[in-house]
DNA sequence: TTTACTTTCAAACAGTCGTTTGATACGCTT
DNA sequence: AAGCGTATCAAACGACTGTTTGAAAGTAAA
């Protein structure tokens, strides 16, 4: 922004409100946020959450932005690559916009946690995003595989591609323990990234040639 | 049980308060289930979690199980069955045991929940299940792929496979919103089983074959 | 029946939650 | 400087949470 000096007070503590909750939403997920140490962190009062906001509620609508899955899929659906590689570019970039914490998005973190644990903002999570997420993903992999591949085979092709790039999320925490010195940084994202497209890709060849 | 009558009122209710905390437990993870909502489900009296469990994270410990997670390792390996179907009776049986809402295995249900949110039983899970579940299939994988597998592929395909299967588990609410007429009844999971086996042996022989 | 022990119960406790309140301080125009 | 609408604040509210308490009820041996 380069109006950035424009700013009023009122505005700048609502972002800090939004940038202090997408922090602890994506750590602690929604039960288990509390205002008060959103508050905390954004160094404002408790009540600021309820007058800027309207309450915790509105607070997570205004936290969710699917600008950059939405940003993902309209960059890889205008390259010139061929399908195969525009999967493997997909995977990528989504388990970076999951996994990397410096480049921040945890906007998706915090998509991904509720997405098994309802919540308000579910519906709108699934109409907005998640619902248009499996149709792209869909076409793309009816594209590579053809029509040879049944609509049942095609949606649980998207499942398991994205079944895949979830768990490094969702089993995180078990990840950690299993294996203490994981640390999700660029070479270890972009290995993940370039396994989960190989197997992905043999997964639905096999399929696509099967029958 | 034949003695089942011979329960004391004491165990009698100790058997309710485990049944109607698996239930609850599975249904609203560990922060979102209340002791006294378990109370009213199995007819008892609020103080009775905390006078036969010691409080709501002693009842967890007790509710939590993995003989069913074991038998379905101890029956695979003892099958005299090639490692490619026996890997596809793995996944079959672990799906069945993550989907299945008939076949109770509900303590397999609250463990998947905890796994991504973690609670004071999640070091105690990691240790007692889920590492020897990971060693269990890295080890049948290694059978599969043989020694043209290099470590990482290995583990990552095992986190492939488990990603796959977790996915219908972790995602239900969001699945059952974009295919509402979806019912996880047994045609249902032994094509999801098919899907992922025949999914990930493809993966997997591609990997090993590579290089 | 008396005794000693275990189990249940209603009630309350101490703490946290999201939210509301009414007063105070601020930024702005007039 | 006066006035006005907006934003912040400490404090409290009511509704939960897991847990504790002490009395009542039940159980079984002496």
């Amino acid at each position: 922004m380069t109006e950035a000096e424009l700013k009023s007070a009122s505005e700048l503590t609502r972002e800090r409100l939004i940038a202090a909750a997408r922090e602890v939403f994506s750590q602690n997920g929604f039960q288990g946020a509390t205002v008060r140490e959103i508050c905390r962190r954004a160094e404002a009062n408790v009540a600021a959450v309820n007058y800027h906001f309207g309450g915790k509620d509105g607070l997570l609508a205004e936290v969710l932005n699917f600008a950059p899955l939405k940003a993902l899929q309209a960059a890889n659906a205008t390259t010139s690559a061929c399908p195969r590689e525009r999967l493997q570019l997909f995977i990528h970039d989504f388990i970076h916009m999951l996994l990397d914490e410096q480049h921040a998005s945890l906007q998706c973190q915090i998509m991904a946690r509720e997405l098994a644990d309802p919540t308000p903002a579910l519906d709108q999570i699934v109409r907005d995003a998640v619902a248009p997420l499996h149709e792209f993903l869909g076409n793309l992999l009816r594209e590579i595989g053809g029509k040879s591949l049944s609509e049942a085979q095609l949606r649980r092709s998207v499942y398991s591609i994205l079944g895949q790039c979830m768990f490094y999320r969702n089993s995180h925490p078990v990840l950690l323990r299993l294996n203490p010195k994981l640390r999700y940084d660029h070479r270890e994202i972009n290995a993940i990234a370039a396994h989960i497209g190989e197997f992905s890709l043999a997964g639905i060849a096999h399929l696509a040639q099967a029958d």
